[in-house]
DNA sequence: GCACACTGGGAAACCGCTTTCCGGGAGGTC
DNA sequence: GACCTCCCGGAAAGCGGTTTCCCAGTGTGC
C-alpha cells in the first residue's frame, strides 16, 4: 500500500509539498517540484486514502441515500436523479435498502452517521407510528447535532427540508378528473394504513369524492406493492373505477383484472399514481398522476446541500395524465 | 461532534477502555467500567468515527458496487442481489453510475479505491475495445496490488473472480427452441456491436441458426436499451421471429409493433434475453432467456470476499422459457 | 510460601493525510 | 543598501480511533 510519504520520499520532497499538489491546496508549489511529485505518484500507482483525508479535514465526500426498494422503479428512478446530480458535485453515494422496515431506516441514519457522511437522504414513506418516527427523529438530531445535513423525500414530519409531493391534492385531482368523466362507484387499492403516503393518497381522493357528493368509495388495503394490487383488485366489488395509490399496484391489479378476463378500461377503469418510467410499455397505458421523480431526487440533493436557517419544504405538484385505463362513462349513454 | 476521549473522559476511564468497550475487541473489560463507558457514550450521543476506524484498522466496511444504470431493471436487480448480501455481511454499499461509459467505470475503480473499500464489484458488460480494456485492467491491478478485491458480472476479461452468464449458449439454445417452433426467418436486435453481451448473444443466435442450416438473420444493430429495439423493430423486414438481445429492447420493439399494427405473435414472434422482472406485467408476456440475476448480484459478492489462489470464473446458464409473445408457425399449416 | 500464569487497565505509538506555523531567499521600493 | 513583502518549502501538530506493550493485582499449583 504506497502512501503520500512513499511519494514524498522518492520525489525527494516534503509531505506536506507532495500533500500540496497530489490533493488540491489553495498553496502554489513550484513547477520543478511540482513535476517530480506527480512523476513519483504515477510510476508508484499512488491513490490518495479517502479515510485518511476525511478524518484530517474533517469532510467527507459521500452522501448517503436510504431508499426502501432498488428494484421498484419509483425508488430507481428518485435514487438515479440524486445520483447524477450528486455526480456532478463530485460526491459519491452510499445506497441503504430499508425493505420497508422503519427499524432499518433509523439504523442506517446511525451508520451513515458514524460514516460522518456530508448528508442523508431519506426517501420513501414515513409510517402513522409516533413512536418510530420519534425514534427516527432523535437519531437524526444526532447527526444535525454534529453538523449533518439530512433531506427528505416524503411527508414533512421529521423537521428537515423536504421534497413534498402533494399526495392529497394530486390525488383530489384525479378523483374529479375522474368523476368527470361519469364515474360514480369508486373502489380504492388503498395500501397500508400506517404507510402516509398511501394513506394521503387515499385520504384525498376520498375527501374529494365526497365534496362532488359522490358515494364514499370502497376501500381496499393490502400490500403497497405490484402483488398488494394483484391481492387486492379481486376485492373491488361493482365499482367501475378503480384507484390504486400507487404506479406498481395498479400494473398488479390490471395483471388480475386481464387473468380474470375483466377488460380495462371496457368493464372497470383503472388509475395509479407516480407515473413511473416502465408505464410506457404498459397495456393499456395507465391512467395516472405524474411526479417528476428524478428531479426531486436531485432537488433533495440540492436541499441537503445548501444549508438554509429553516428546514425548507417544497411542495411538489403532481399532474393527472389521463390515459387509455380509464373510460369516459358518459359516452356510453 | 462527541469523540471518544469525550467518552472515556465522562466515564474515567482511558481511551483504550472506552475503545474496547464500545467498539468490539478481543480484550474483556470489567463489568462496573463497561457499564460507566456504556452509560457515558448513550449521554453523550456518541457515535464512532469510521473514517478513523478504518484508518487505524486499515479496513473498511463497505463496498463499492459500479453498475451502468439503475433503472434498468436488469441492474436493478443485480445490485439488489449484492446488496441483500452485503447487508447479510454487515457491508454497505457504495453505488456508482456509468451510463455506459467506460471512462467512468475506470475512474470509479480508481475513486473507490482512493475509498480503500473491501471489495468492487463490476457489474455490466465490457466493451470490445482492447486500449479501454487495458486501461481498466491496469486500475483494477493497481487496486488489486494494494490489497482489493475485485469480482465481475459479465464476460471473463478481467482476470478478476467473475460471475459469467452464458450469454452465447442461452441465446443458442433460445435459437433452437424457435426454429424448433417452425421459425426460418430471422431477424436479430443485437443491440451495439463493441457492447459484448450484445455481441455474444447475437452470436451465439446467428450460429445456432447456422448449425441447423437455416438462412442468415437479418442482424440491426442500435441502442441496448428500450428505445434502441423499439427503433430497430422498424427494420426486420420479412422475419416471422425477432429476437432482440436483452428484455428491455424487446419491451421497446413489443411497443413498436403495437403501435404500427403489428400483432404479436400472430404477426411476428419476439424474444428477450434476461427475463426481468418487470416481464410479468408484459403483454403479451415475453419469451425470454432467464438469469437468475438477483443470485448472480449476490454471487459477486461472495466472491469478491472469499479470497482464492487463482481468479474463479463461475458460469451461470440461462434457461429458455417460452411465453406467448412466440407463434409456433408448424401449427398454422 | 513462592514462582507463575492470567486478568484487566492505561500510556503511547501509530494509521495516512491536512494544515498551521516558521523560516529562508528572491524581488521590489525609497 | 537596508528594509519589507511575497512566495514557497518543510517540520510538526493534529484528526479520532486501534492496538501493542507494560504493569499491578489476583488467583493458582506444588
Amino acid at each position: 500500500m504506497v502512501t503520500l510519504e512513499d511519494v514524498a520520499r522518492q520525489a525527494g520532497v516534503s509531505l506536506a509539498t507532495a500533500s500540496r499538489v497530489l490533493n488540491g491546496s489553495t498553496r502554489q508549489v513550484g513547477a520543478e517540484l511540482r513535476a517530480r511529485v506527480e512523476r513519483a505518484a504515477d510510476e508508484l500507482g499512488y491513490r490518495a486514502n479517502i479515510a485518511a483525508q476525511t478524518l484530517a479535514r474533517g469532510a467527507s465526500n459521500v452522501i448517503g441515500l436510504v431508499v426502501h426498494d432498488l428494484t421498484d422503479p419509483y425508488f430507481a428512478a428518485l435514487a438515479d436523479g440524486a445520483m447524477r446530480a450528486a455526480a456532478g458535485e463530485g460526491l459519491l453515494v452510499m445506497v441503504g435498502t430499508t425493505h420497508r422496515d422503519p427499524e432499518q431506516e433509523i439504523a442506517y441514519v446511525a451508520t451513515l452517521h458514524a460514516q460522518r457522511v456530508r448528508a442523508v437522504l431519506l426517501a420513501g414513506s414515513r409510517v402513522a407510528d409516533p413512536e418510530v418516527t420519534g425514534r427516527l427523529r432523535q437519531e437524526i438530531a444526532r447527526y444535525l447535532d454534529s453538523g449533518g445535513r439530512v433531506a427528505c423525500v416524503g411527508q414533512d414530519l421529521l423537521g428537515v427540508d423536504t421534497v413534498a409531493p402533494a399526495n392529497r391534492a394530486g390525488a383530489a385531482a384525479l378523483a374529479r378528473a375522474l368523476a368527470e368523466l361519469g364515474h360514480t362507484r369508486f373502489a380504492v387499492l388503498a395500501g397500508p394504513p400506517q404507510l402516509m403516503t398511501a394513506s394521503d393518497r387515499c385520504a384525498g381522493f376520498v375527501e374529494a369524492l365526497d365534496e362532488l357528493g359522490l358515494p364514499k368509495p370502497r376501500v381496499v388495503h393490502g400490500a403497497f406493492d405490484r402483488d398488494g394490487g394483484y391481492a387486492a383488485a379481486s376485492q373491488t366489488g361493482d365499482a367501475t373505477c378503480v384507484f390504486a395509490v400507487n404506479d406498481v399496484m395498479a400494473v398488479g391489479a390490471l395483471a388480475a383484472y386481464r387473468e380474470r378476463g375483466v377488460r380495462v378500461p371496457q368493464d372497470v377503469s383503472v388509475a395509479g399514481f407516480d407515473d413511473i418510467a416502465t408505464l410506457r410499455d404498459q397495456v393499456p397505458s395507465l391512467t395516472t398522476v405524474r411526479l417528476p421523480l428524478k428531479d426531486m431526487g436531485a432537488r433533495a440533493l440540492e436541499l441537503a446541500l445548501t444549508a438554509e436557517e429553516a428546514a425548507v419544504v417544497e411542495q411538489v405538484a403532481g399532474e393527472v395524465v389521463l390515459r387509455e385505463s380509464v373510460r369516459d362513462v358518459r359516452e356510453a349513454r
